[in-house]
DNA sequence: TTGTTTATTAGACGCCATGTTGATTTTTTC
DNA sequence: GAAAAAATCAACATGGCGTCTAATAAACAA
């Protein structure tokens, strides 16, 4: 609702959103001063601290409004125990991707951030994992290892994808989730049981 | 050979180390200053200065010595297209982080090092991988997703094995990073081809 | 368009971690 | 025990940080 954002708000976010990412492509969060990052866009130091408090905090702002775009995608979608249906909920997601590719690339690269790899995860695992792993109700020892590695290996589609600078499309990356996952925990559970 | 490193040099970084793990459980790297990381072990700032430029050369240097150990076991393993030999060298990859677990904590934690955990994904890919990837010698599309997926689902076994406190064995690792990596690929590939 | 509101800018300020240096003390090593 | 090397202590200039105030510019509402 509340869609009454200023346009010099919205023009600054957004320029200081595109010099962040593009310092990350250079050089770790860690060494990027709010002096730089405001010199990159040509932007007064005054007026990044009337938005963020520090670059952290930028960066976590960011992420926040990325987390909010995916939970919101899940959220529109019906729940659904068969797999088939998760295709266009897993296509959506990559879609997401696509249209942030840049803050993505960001922060999944060698620079990126490891705590919102981990709210990544924690938003797959949500929903799109458990729905899967609940078709295999079997309690079986070593469950939450099959579990971490589709997870991380999901993230590394992503990253993959990203790196190749997008060369499929969300639907071909939303098949090959679905055909890798199911695949390891089938068959990781077929050898346990 | 050159194990001739002075007493007082070993206890001063093996101490900076053990700080640096535990600052690194509660913050993220960037926010560690240097301060802080002295008077925590307390050792004189100075001191620091002496081995280290800053916190982040540290850390590399920690990550570098953390290299060296697993590309040094991977050479002391012979090479072997035949995945039943894999095994011990799995293992032993296991064991080594068994014996850094508080740094291998804190590099994959959430407020880990990504540029950390794509060493790791490399000197996996460089051997480990690329070895059982060459049993199964189709030219298929995608093909490097399925890479990938495997890469960062066995950087996820790690993980869950550190947060879980090492509750399973290097062996019962090595295993399940056996079992899952083989299956995913065979599967893969008789699917596509 | 006009008037009002609000964002951005410019400049200045103290603050504090940084990185360096030189002199001194403590610990190893042989 | 003596020489060598590492750790300590104090002091320094530097530079980004975070804050503030007044002035300017842009957006909005009517």
């Amino acid at each position: 609702m509340p869609e009454k954002v200023d346009r010099r708000i919205r023009k600054t976010k957004s320029q200081l959103r595109a010099g962040l990412a593009r310092l990350m492509q250079k050089k770790s969060i860690n060494e990027i001063t709010v002096k730089e990052l405001v010199e990159e866009v040509d932007i007064n130091r005054s007026t990044f601290y009337l938005h963020y408090t520090d670059i952290y905090q930028m960066l976590d702002s960011i992420e926040q409004e990325l987390t909010e775009e995916f939970t919101a995608a899940i959220a529109s979608f019906p729940i659904n125990p068969l797999q088939e249906d998760s295709f266009p909920l897993i296509a959506q997601l990559f879609t997401i991707i696509e249209e942030n590719q840049d803050i993505c690339r960001a922060l999944l690269g060698t620079n990126g951030d490891m705590a919102f790899v981990t709210r990544i995860e924690e938003i797959i695992a949500e929903r799109v994992l458990k729905q899967l792993a609940s078709v295999f109700q079997k309690n079986i020892r070593d469950i939450a290892y099959a579990y971490a590695f589709c997870l991380n290996g999901c993230v590394g589609l992503i990253k993959t994808w990203l790196v190749d600078n997008l060369n499929d499309t969300p639907q071909h990356m939303a098949e090959l989730t679905n055909i890798l996952v199911v695949n390891t925990v089938h068959n990781f559970i077929s050898q346990n049981s």
